[in-house]
DNA sequence: CGGATAAATGCAATCGTTTGCAAAAAGAGT
DNA sequence: ACTCTTTTTGCAAACGATTGCATTTATCCG
């Protein structure tokens, strides 16, 4: 048994008695070949355990099947690389993109540090970009956008852009998670959350509504603009209560993580929740229902999130437009605010 | 400003008033070309917003630079992609790779069913693998080694393979976890785990190895062959409890998304942890310290893990061999385990 | 200054598939 | 049997970068 070099289509078009055009034809089903040369080709394929070259194929019809999934973090920090919601959209992606025949890249905006375009799309390393999350500044999707190249976002779709973004309805869930607190009997709530992010401000602007609608003071002093990382909340729920004492009965927390840090903190003062401070989070992850107590959140379909940003891109790439678009949001109680 | 179709190496070239040849010596800064023609056609490539078409240069070098990294989880379940340990494995080898400058291709082992070597490897989508986690069974893994596929496998080490595996040692962890429990004065201890799975045999064999160093009796009943998801862990705590009651003063996890379900049952009833029952845990995720109590826990570094990882892979792609090798761990004590 | 060596560049083949178009084979109709 | 279609197949030219080898240009030295 001697190692053949590597089987290649004329190869395969060779033990078939075909010639190669044939072969490929034959591999691809297309109804130029006669069934029964598909089926012979086919069967010899597997049985040599032969595969097309993706270099060369991508060469020849410049389409590459992959698409780049881009985590679009704070530059510096890797901050979100720890966030679970985001990493469970990479993961609903990566099935979403599969199911339609396409590969994920995965990219940390390292090697293309400015330059998507470039970087992905010139070089023909991807056929499309997935960004997920707008980041504080969003110079470098602009500038993949006005090269045209087929794109969609993660992130506060009511944002008017030039490409699609797909994300809840913040500025809702805002509204839905205050509301919910206000209806419980809070008073006073706090607003842990980065208003440099697109869909942190909206989230909080619906929690800026929600007091009015209720016509409930909304005291500017209790949003905090934090980093969105559990520790952050951690310090500066500590750092207020040392300052101010427990003068808050409410947390809306602009993600989950935000929630266990504010958890933690108050529950190292053996603050009562949610009979003490009542709290909310969102995106609801995963822990989000194991902590004791279970945090009330505003539940993302993730799982619709990826199919509809997939879908999107895939339009694009077939010459459609495509718009931003919301998804399903909901909020779910637990027992971080509910006695 | 006219549509210029798409700058090619050749066109780049032209523009340069160079041979093709030249150029692209030039862009990879050969020697055999003078310093100045390297300079002025590396400029005009910024300039121009060139990049080398990487279809092209994989179809004529034969490598693609890209790592294909399958996440190996129980193929029905999707139980893993939302283990935040093994998702920041990912994003360390994101990163290792990266630094080594190639490229992630994300799989979750659909596209490739079964063939692995086929699909990623003759296909020259991929020049490696790195496989994250080694699963119940090993016959894919195996197979795709036999056909000397360049593979690097997250796992046990002290497996007997044909491939590099690295991880940390996990009898040891075992060990240590167990072990610091019984000097808490824990005299039933509990270990949570899946047997099937290569790293959990392992730290299991440490825990029975601490209880016979330190002359305990180990009562076989206390080992719950669960998988390894935090509400197989809930539900187990519970099911025991509502049985045997609460006849265990210890728990060993060897995850720490099974320390949350432990401890979130535990605090449900009322169990004081650690009082009447210390927990430990195994990976360190970032949870481990944000849950209250926070969770003492076995950290694995997985940042060295996906260096190692990346270096031993490559070093197969240049024909040398690699050997497993074990990654550094260390006992994280934290107030699940004291008073 | 001429010939020899060294440095710099260019030629042309190659990687493996795909696809428009031409050619061959098979069927149809008279 | 002999055109005329229709099916099937094959030819050959791309796709764009890389690289061994040949060729040109520059440098050196007696």
């Amino acid at each position: 048994m001697k190692k053949e070099s590597k089987l290649t289509l004329t190869g395969l078009a060779r033990i078939a008695g075909v010639s190669a055009s044939t072969a490929s034809r034959a591999l691809k089903d297309s109804p130029l070949i006669k069934q029964e040369t598909r089926d012979k080709v086919q069967a010899l394929a597997r049985e040599h355990n032969f595969s097309v070259n993706a270099a060369a194929s991508r060469l020849r019809t410049q389409k590459t099947h992959v698409i780049a999934v881009i985590l679009n973090l704070m530059d510096d920090t890797e901050q979100s690389i720890t966030d679970p919601f985001l990493l469970k959209i990479v993961g609903e992606l990566n099935k979403a993109l599969n199911a339609r025949g396409y590969e994920l890249l995965l990219s940390n905006s390292f090697m293309a540090r400015d330059d998507w375009t470039n970087y992905f799309i010139n070089s023909q390393r991807a056929d499309g970009l997935i960004v997920v999350g707008q980041g504080k500044t969003s110079v470098k999707i602009d500038r993949a956008a006005a090269a045209s190249v087929p794109l969609v976002v993660w992130g506060d779709p009511s944002s008017g852009t030039l490409y699609p973004i797909v994300g809840g309805n913040n500025r809702q869930g805002g509204f839905l998670a205050t509301q919910h607190l206000i209806e419980k009997g809070c008073q006073r709530i706090m607003f842990l959350g980065d208003p440099d992010h697109a869909e942190m401000r909206e989230r909080h602007t619906g929690y800026v509504e929600a007091h009015k609608v209720a016509d409930l003071p909304c005291d500017e002093a209790l949003t905090l603009g934090i980093d969105i990382t559990s520790t952050a909340a951690y310090n500066s729920i500590n750092t207020w209560i040392r300052q101010h004492g427990l003068n808050f009965d409410g947390i809306v927390c602009s993600s989950d993580m935000l929630a266990l840090g504010a958890l933690k903190a108050l529950k190292e003062r053996y603050i009562n929740i949610p009979a003490d401070v009542s709290i909310v989070g969102y995106d609801d992850i995963p822990l989000a229902e194991l902590m004791h107590p279970s945090i009330t959140t505003i539940r993302q379909d993730t799982a619709q999130a990826a199919q509809l940003m997939v879908a999107k891109l895939i339009d694009q790439l077939n010459g459609k437009p495509a718009t931003s678009d919301y998804i399903d949001i909901s909020l779910v109680i637990r027992r971080s605010s509910r006695l």
